[in-house]
DNA sequence: ATCACCTATCTGATTATTACAGATAGGCGC
DNA sequence: GCGCCTATCTGTAATAATCAGATAGGTGAT
């Protein structure tokens, strides 16, 4: 198994990590300003319910000024009488043009996946898929 | 606003990355050694030719190092006449469990991805399953 | 009024994974 | 010799996430 004299730890290299799959947390908060304008708290809360993508509050807030800084959403204060203040994103149109390429990408991660099952099943057509 | 004066260069936000999908290339190489006993080489050439997975060959020989460090895969010298010596790898016991465990993992990773291609083309069933 | 708790945002430090660049080396053909 | 392909490996930077905590407004209980 492993060895337990090592000083430093690290992660053990044949767990996924668990969690939120990584690397497009930006496209899912582009795709939640999608039609509505929305705080970062209330994002993290409707992607955790009705998405299961769990975030820790820094990586939210750091990936949203991220977005913001290059020009993809913008942002204002939201003085609600009750409560902390909120600030309040709305996708730019670049924004928009983000979510299309980011829409993409993700139709390749998918078709990656799709190989990655094919290969793990042991479906996948060595000659090549003329199979039809 | 952004600033323009700003002295390290940073990563567009909103662009999706290039290449290949991040975050699993261990369950690439898991799955390339299911049944077969291959090189670091040969690995990055399939990877490349069949599945369109692009890897720098440092990152390759680097996780394949990792994946054995910790026990999923085990390797041997092969002296061939011809061409520099190869490292041959071939999947532990514990490779296949692990294998099992990013299967899975992948598998959240699709419906994931499905869910957020739902929102993003409107198709999301907004009232949920009212089970109960 | 103090305390616990929820909302809401943000920062610092560390780890994990990839990207980029280059070193080393064997063998082949010119 | 030189250039090219095979084959492996290391150093360093960039990226993205985790873990921990700070700050602050508001509500309700003791």
């Amino acid at each position: 198994m492993k060895d337990a004299s090592e000083e430093h730890p690290h992660k053990d290299a044949g767990r996924p990590p668990k969690g939120t799959p990584k690397n497009y947390l930006m496209a899912w908060l582009l795709v939640m300003l999608k039609g509505y304008n929305l705080h970062g708290y209330e994002i993290m809360k409707e992607l955790k319910e009705r998405f299961d993508v769990i975030s820790d509050p820094g990586t939210v807030y750091r990936a949203l000024r991220q977005l913001e800084r290059d020009g993809y959403i913008s942002s204002w204060w939201d003085a609600k009488d009750q409560g902390p203040a909120r600030r309040v994103y709305t996708l730019t149109d670049a924004g928009n043009d983000a979510l299309k390429l980011w829409s993409t990408a993700l139709e390749a991660y998918r078709s990656n996946l799709d190989a990655f099952f094919n290969l793990y099943t042991g479906n996948w057509t060595e000659d090549k898929q003329e199979d039809e």
